[in-house]
DNA sequence: AGGCTGATCTTTATGCACAAAAAACCCAGC
DNA sequence: GCTGGGTTTTTTGTGCATAAAGATCAGCCT
């Protein structure tokens, strides 16, 4: 039976608005309501109902009031309002960067539903959609095997990358000066010079800060297909980073200096100097990646030993 | 409940092996009979124990004998031998391209799945798996919006095709002489002087020969992200030829010529040739379909106003 | 030994029917 | 034109049946 998420996620809301209210009439129509919380007017007719039960609300329409404040026990707790497909999203990234699985290995979808407790309609729904990345594939009537980040993948994704962030970077210093995204700029730059001071922060500071100035970039292009094989870069490089804690500190901070370089350049709106630290950069970033994959097995071992049957 | 069409499409193949063999012994194995047909053994026990009932084959192991030759009654019909995930996505092409469907128009999985006369997680499986070309968008908890061909995604698409195709015709012409590449090219340059000659081929025809080309460059960048994007494109081209059939006959012989230029440049691994040919090729292209699209209602109306199709 | 065959058994993918959640629709009354 | 009531449709998710793959094993022939 499918779950209420939706209602619960937009009562919580809702309770989150009354809080900050004084007590009394409070005149909002079903529809308004609808339109503040993002969701169908039957969910809130669903949440008035719950509201005026709970004696939180009373009366009708323009006769509504606020009766008593809500108190933390009027609330859904937030494990219940993940939707089903949420939480398998959550829960197989959680599952592949835990490691238990390598390159080549079979993935069975009715384990994983299995596992996460769902039923393999959703596993299988997300299988389909995550494919999209090319880090899966699909056997018919097999199942799906994890081809994962193998040196081929790499650097045909490299490849790529190094083509869109390059017009992406032109595009970037073409933007008018008043154009919101230079103030992004500065103020990821202040970020930088902030972790380069203090190296303690978390171990996800520095990727998250690196995927926001990536991303600032790409997003000049104003082009939805390089804007979506970000998505895939940055998956790659959340999975590659948690397998390759070796010099990480010192690796972060040669990354965040080439950044400041990559900075500057875009600042400066020179062309040149730009190609010039982007190409740097990403030399680095792919040599590292290279480097935390280790030697192809001799080209053999990764496809061949699995497919056993006739696939 | 799940069709046996695997079994149908491999018993029928199965005839076709028999049909030009003499009666007699036929001692082939189980396992053996499964690699040819590429399905599994126990697919392969279903087929022979069908076989025996019709009394076309007799007997087990070293001592199977072909008892008589199978005739077109045996064989089950073609429709019947479709996977229901193939069917959904020839009806869904087929639905689109008839052009109910119009840019900013809903899509219902559920009507899809009544015209189909499938269940909706067949549907629901193709539309996610479609989804990856951005032609059509989910709506959460609402339904599937067609976005179709807008001018902008337009733009972008051949801006991306720009940067994939010069990259993979500069890798074309660093291939060496004896890759089978250039047989295919010479082999595509032929097929180009018969359409030239005898332009009073079927439509699809230039379409044909256009998607092979292309493909062949494509596929000399080994890079799956550019081959995979080259399935957006083809589908684009397809979509786009269906509606706009206005001087056809001239603007495919347009690019057959340019065709050749583009053809007798890479022969001639000269970089710079390459460049301007393909340049130039795509330049029309893009006309050619920015025209057929015609100009964008003034930003807003994309999404508001069912009308105003593609064509 | 070791690979092949045929037989039996187990597991998984595929596809559908169905239930509840949530959106969308219609409509009278103000 | 907005409000709120009732109704219809669609999406989301689950459970289940069958097709098909895969695993296991004893006999048999080199």
């Amino acid at each position: 039976m499918r779950a209420n998420t939706v209602y619960k996620r937009a009562y919580n809301q809702c309770l989150d608005i009354l809080a900050g209210r004084p007590l009394g009439a409070w005149p909002v129509s079903e529809a308004r309501l609808a339109g503040l919380l993002a969701v169908s007017r039957t969910t809130v007719r669903a949440i008035l109902a719950s509201l005026d039960e709970r004696e939180i609300l009373r009366g009708a329409g323009g006769a509504r009031a606020l009766h008593r404040l809500p108190d933390p026990r009027d609330y859904f707790p937030d494990r219940q309002t993940e939707t089903v497909a949420q939480a398998v999203a959550r829960r197989f990234m959680q599952w592949v960067l835990e490691g238990d699985c390598r390159p080549g290995q079979t993935i069975s979808a009715l384990d994983l539903a299995r596992r996460f407790g769902t039923s393999t309609t959703a596993v299988r729904e997300y299988l389909t959609h995550f494919a999209r990345f090319g880090l899966i594939e699909r056997r018919q009537n097999s199942g799906w095997i994890f081809v994962g980040v193998t040196r081929d993948f790499a650097t045909e994704i490299y490849e790529v990358r190094e083509m869109f962030e390059l017009r992406s970077a032109r595009a970037f210093i073409a933007l008018p000066g008043d154009d919101p995204a230079w103030a992004d700029l500065d103020a990821i730059e202040r970020e930088h010079h902030r972790l380069l001071r203090d190296p303690d922060g978390r171990d996800t500071d520095f990727a998250r800060l690196d995927e926001r100035l990536h991303r600032l970039v790409y997003d000049a292009a104003r082009n939805r297909f390089m804007r979506e094989f970000y998505d895939l870069i940055a998956f790659v490089f959340h999975y590659h980073y948690q397998w390759n804690k070796a010099d990480e500190r010192e690796r972060n901070r040669v990354a965040l200096e080439e950044h400041l370089v990559y900075i500057a350049a875009l600042r400066s709106r020179d062309a040149r100097a730009v190609d010039a630290a982007c190409r740097a950069h990403l030399r680095t970033v792919r040599a590292t990646l290279l480097r935390s994959i280790g030697p192809e097995p001799a080209r053999a071992g990764v496809l061949s030993r699995p497919a056993s049957g006739p696939a």
